[in-house]
DNA sequence: ATAATTGCAAACAATTTGCATTCAG
DNA sequence: CTGAATGCAAATTGTTTGCAATTAT
């Protein structure tokens, strides 16, 4: 099972739209798959990927595209520290890692973050969520470029 | 010794600068005290804050004598997630908890993510900066509210 | 004098809003 | 028809840049 969506989650997808008396429009639709496609991109790299396909969409449709998939589960959104956020699929869970040397974001699984979640929860109550904020630091690749 | 910086520092301070053709102009001494009387303030709130005392001051030289302070290690900036970075006094240093319910800022030592940046340089050679990103989640006080 | 610093206006990037038009049920 | 959705232009926010005027040494 990928990121596609299967059919019974697209059915189940439509239903959860009509209840509300939204609709799967075809910008939606693009968004949503331009999102699964991408790795952590930013509303302005899913609407040129968006504009691959039709190039009429407009970058306002992209937002609040996302903010609604967002808000219907199926996307979300990972600060990086500068500039835009990127949008990942939601079966996407990761903890991001981002260097401030050379900008490359690492993905890691969340379950790293398992004691310190334990931690802030007894300390002070605090429920930690694990893939809304990336960590910063520097990688690997940049430590050993800085030993030359 | 608190924030203010000792006579020794302060002469230290005027040294490295005049070494390397700077001054410690009224305006960046002003922008560096409202840093350390703030906590976490954005650039925006230090102007307001710096203009409180001399109303003139830009919100360029804002930008540009934090600049300048994080590059002497004076100062350094968190993200929070949202809009802009906040900014502390460098002796200060915490982990930034910030709730995504209420917009809460809670600081708790570094001393909690000791474990974690074991790990990561463990698993993938990444160097953790505790401080530039601060951790998402809720926070208790908000947790209780929606039990209610 | 000379170089650093400032203030101001304008440019810029990312995002949001208002509104008229279009579209699906 | 009616509300939802879109596209477009304009407003907003946060930040940077170009440049002329000012200031300290």
């Amino acid at each position: 099972v990928g990121d596609e969506g299967t059919a019974g989650e697209q059915l189940a997808l439509r239903r959860t739209l009509h209840e509300r008396g939204l609709r799967m429009t075809p910008q939606r639709q693009l968004v949503l798959d331009a999102v699964r496609g991408l790795r952590h991109a930013t509303p302005e790299q899913v609407c040129q990927r968006v504009q691959q396909t039709t190039p009429t969409v407009n970058i306002t449709t992209i937002y609040r595209a996302l903010d609604l998939l967002e808000e219907l589960g199926l996307v979300r959104h990972t600060h990086l520290g500068h500039g835009a956020p990127v949008y990942s699929a939601e079966a996407h869970e990761h903890l991001h890692l981002v260097c401030h040397r050379c900008g490359r974001v690492i993905e890691q699984p969340t379950g790293l973050l398992a004691r310190l979640t334990d931690d802030l929860r007894e300390r002070c109550g605090f429920r930690l969520d694990a893939t809304h904020l990336a960590l910063s630091g520097t990688c690997g690749q940049c430590l050993s470029e800085e030993d030359v």
